[in-house]
DNA sequence: AGCGGTGGTTTACATCCGTAATCGATATGA
DNA sequence: TCATATCGATTACGGATGTAAACCACCGCT
């Protein structure tokens, strides 16, 4: 679970926060409007997921049904942190100011996020 | 310059970021004081990231001197929105909101931020 | 009973990454 | 001038990653 989970894999963890249980096949055919993967890759990929532990398995019939062990929002987090303590001294207000910057938000965004924040102080 | 500079990679730009232009041996010395590395293994990451244009070098006497051609800030800014894309649909607001979420922000913080937004709407 | 599909497992293979050791040219000190 | 230290370049090598093909077992159909 503490392992990181590739660009490829994210892909199709992505498929099977979006819905899950799912058999390979299923994922295959979803992860397929993504990105133009044979069968025979998603199912490695789902291998290396379950390796990992971050994707759990449990028998049905004769086929496995695939789902995510590791929620995404636990993984957002983590990236997240991981970003944050990498780049900005684990600080979120550089983080905000330097996104903010870039990509000039809209007055109507700030309105929102300061809704959240007020919201946040209670 | 858009080839993704990996992790040990990172390590050696921040030191350039930090001060430049270096030579390897100054490059090793610095970084020594966060890795474990031996000269040859900086040596190393030096190529690779001249190969991929995110450092430059110029002879001196018959040493390189290597600077940084990405700016940290840059580099920061792209890392950054590659993970607000993948996570959050290009959308700062719900990064912030997740953010917030996680690491409970004082309200000092908050008040830091909101000022920020309020500094950005004129 | 034999065959084709379906599903998981094993093997493959090029590239990237972390971490060096070695090589060849040169400069420097004895 | 000769050994040595230095420096960049080349080579190394195991593990992760992207992307699959091959293999083997089993089920359903003919």
């Amino acid at each position: 679970m503490s392992e990181r989970i590739s660009e490829a894999e994210l892909a199709v963890m992505e498929v099977l926060w979006e819905e899950a249980p799912l058999t390979a096949t299923d994922v295959a055919g979803r992860v397929a409007r993504q990105r133009d993967w044979s069968l025979a890759t998603v199912k490695t990929l789902l291998s290396r997921l379950v390796a990992k532990e971050a994707v759990g398995h449990h028998l049905d019939g004769r086929r496995f049904l695939y789902s995510p062990l590791v929620q995404r929002e636990a993984y957002v987090t983590r990236e997240s942190r991981r970003l944050v303590d990498r780049f900005f001294g684990g600080k979120l207000m550089p983080l905000v100011a330097h996104l903010a910057e870039q990509q000039s938000l809209s007055d109507d965004e700030i309105a929102q996020i300061e809704k959240l924040l007020r919201e946040m102080k209670s």
